[in-house]
RNA sequence: CGGGGCGUGGCGCAGCCUGGUAGCGCAACUGCUUUGGGAGCAGUGGGUCGUAGGUUCAAAUCCUAUCGCCCCGACCA
């Protein structure tokens, strides 16, 4: 009896015949790629790379791709948002309303038509969304509204690197939310956020939900939904108490600082000699690191800054940023430094200086220390806050880190790594009061429509899953993503018996719902255990003579690689069960 | 944008310093053998050496320009 090939409801194919699949595999690693995730798509045969950061979904990658955008797309529709799709093409004067055509910068991939008009290729659909509520909603009768898409965006990154981990075209989800109040705003935020934290439970990834940098906005705030990975770009922050931050927004209140010193202590000019960074000038002047206050110059929106912090702590740019009022803050060089203070880098000090000071909180419990005396190879001693020098403004600009106390508890927080594949964001007004888009309220009144917006990597999120679960052989795909859910493997494809017993696994499989690729491939059986590994199937079947002779199949598991022989009368029924099981609650 | 590196059959690389007929492994194709962890033997095909200019009797090799790709950095005084 022929075996017939069987659909699913999005008309994806459950079964494949590697022998007729299009899945290059590698045996070797790419020479241009860094990353395990990156290493991985491309030697199991699911990207290929066109240019920098542009890559073509080759057909796996494209399955795991759609998987992922279903889990998505049911999780929105359940939380009550509709699905719609805007161009990726953009007038650049939708942009130039908003003020992002001149504050985006070179992310922005711009160009011209032939009548020299103003295009963009959209990295992002603030505007777009915006300009479309603004003529569509009328009236407080209309709201809530919240739209999604799912779509392939541009970001012309100055860097692209590690794949699909960040690319400069990549497919997200991005949705946005209407909103008459606050009230109701909240309500939405509310509702994505739990939409969110089920996605990537359904994605049965290890993540975690955390507090994020919202940026220059009064009053919004922001989640960020992280893959934790060792590999993560981010670092975040957890405290047994709840509380999980991004280290760019982790505040840190009241962390221990050295006490003050003996106020008698008078200040005391010493020659340091080239000490100029802060390990060597504590060894050098036995003191200890959290006695010195590093003194650093930046150039912000406001002009030159010095910014003080413990020698023994680190700024956090993003901190020192909303600080300084939202403009990115520049290091300055150690010419422009010099040429501003007179002081060589190293010998900066707060001292008698007429350019604005700015510390962090913990300069204030050490009440001074040594400082640069503003001259080469010089630095004071003992030098004493606000007798011997002055702080203009105070802020929390330190980083926090393992260790460090709660600002919720006090207890110590710990530090994990975190790839972000999810951002939940309450806009406010932001777009529509700078692009009119109002609604009229039940009193006749017009007000400004509250957003919120909200984004996946669905990509991303494909490539953090690898990065998560992998061995040396390869992928080991959660369920819910993989390319196939079974892999059968006759190792002896011209063997009759082992033919006719593959055939009918794949139809039974098939008919069970589950999704099977058959290697069908007259190779030899270590080729296919290597393939199989390297692609990472979740469930894999081998049928071979040996077995058959028993009435056996032998089935192995990628993630715990335990082996166990089934039957083969109820071998489809036992796989359709631990296929469930592996596809979890949904 | 700054620094570093690399472009040589489909993939991974050697050859370049010291100019002289373009090589290796894998892959592909044919045949025989083999068949539970990327097989063995024999044979075959496939490369404007990124591109453009220059030097030279002669350029993958030296020089210049250019394009592409990768890595590091672009906050830690």
């Amino acid at each position: 009896m022929a075996t017939e090939m069987r659909f699913d409801f999005h008309g994806q194919p459950l079964g494949l015949r590697l022998s007729r699949g299009f899945v290059p595999t590698l045996k070797e690693d790419p020479a241009d790629a860094e990353v395990v995730s990156h290493k991985l798509l491309i030697r199991a045969g699911f990207i290929r790379k066109l240019a920098a950061g542009i890559y073509s979904m080759l057909p796996f990658g494209l399955r795991s791709m759609r998987k992922m955008e279903r889990i998505v797309r049911l999780e929105m529709h359940r939380a009550g948002a509709i699905e719609l799709l805007l161009p990726a093409v953009q007038p650049g004067e939708l942009w130039k309303e908003s003020g992002r055509w001149d504050f985006y910068g070179k992310e922005l991939l711009r160009f011209k038509d032939r009548h020299d008009r103003d295009y963009i290729i959209g990295p992002t659909h603030e505007e777009v969304i915006t300009d479309l509520a603004r003529r569509e909603i009328r009236s407080w009768r209309d709201l809530p509204v919240n739209l999604f898409q799912i779509q392939t965006k541009f970001r012309d990154e100055i860097r692209p690197r590690f794949g699909l981990m960040r690319g400069r075209e990549f497919v997200m989800k991005d949705g946005y939310s209407f909103d008459a109040d606050e009230d109701g705003a909240d309500k939405s935020y509310r509702a994505m956020y739990e939409a969110y934290a089920k996605i990537f439970q359904n994605c049965a990834l290890k993540f975690a939900t955390v507090e994020a940098d919202s940026g220059a906005i009064g009053g919004s705030y922001s989640h960020e939904f992280m893959v934790l990975a060792e590999t993560g770009e981010d670092g975040l922050v957890f405290c047994d108490c709840g509380y999980a931050a991004n280290q760019e927004k982790a505040e840190l209140k009241d962390y221990p600082t050295l006490p003050p010193e003996d106020a008698s202590l008078a200040l005391e000019k010493v020659p340091t000699p080239n000490r100029r960074h802060v390990p060597e000038l504590a060894e050098f002047l036995k003191v200890p690191e959290g006695r010195i206050i590093k003194a650093m110059l930046f150039e912000s929106g406001e002009g030159p800054v010095m910014v003080l912090i413990p020698g023994d702590r680190e700024i956090n740019p993003v901190k020192l940023k909303n600080a300084l009022g939202g403009t990115e803050p520049r290091l300055l060089t150690p010419e422009e430094a010099e040429k501003l203070t007179g002081a060589p880098m190293g010998f900066v000090g707060p001292m008698n200086t007429n350019i604005p000071v700015v510390a962090d909180h913990g300069v204030k419990r050490m009440g001074g220390g040594v400082i640069g005396a503003g001259e080469l190879d010089q630095h004071y001693l003992h030098a004493r806050l606000d007798r011997d020098f002055t702080v203009g403004r105070w802020f929390d600009l330190a980083q926090a880190g393992d260790g460090d106390p709660c600002p919720r508890c006090g207890k110590a927080l710990s530090t994990k790594r975190g790839i972000e594949v999810g951002h939940v964001f309450k806009l406010g007004v932001k777009y529509s009061t700078a692009m009119n888009a109002v609604y009229a309220g039940a009193d006749g009144q017009e007000r400004p429509l509250i957003m919120g917006c909200y984004g996946i990597g669905v990509g991303r999120t494909v490539a953090a899953a690898i990065e998560q679960n992998h061995d040396r052989d390869g992928i080991i795909w959660p369920m819910p993503l993989a390319p196939y859910e079974v892999a059968l493997l006759p190792l002896q494809v011209q063997n009759a018996e082992v033919a006719a017993a593959s055939e009918k696994l794949f139809q039974d499989l098939m008919d069970l719902g589950v999704e099977t690729v058959l290697d069908d491939r007259d190779e030899r059986p270590g080729m296919k255990f290597k393939d199989a590994d390297l692609i990472g199937y979740p469930l894999r079947l081998t049928i071979s003579e040996k077995s058959l002779a028993a009435g056996q199949v032998e089935l192995k598991r990628r993630d715990t690689r335990e082996v166990t022989m089934l039957n083969l009368a109820d071998a489809a029924a036992t796989l359709r069960r631990l296929r469930d099981e592996g596809l979890g609650a949904k």
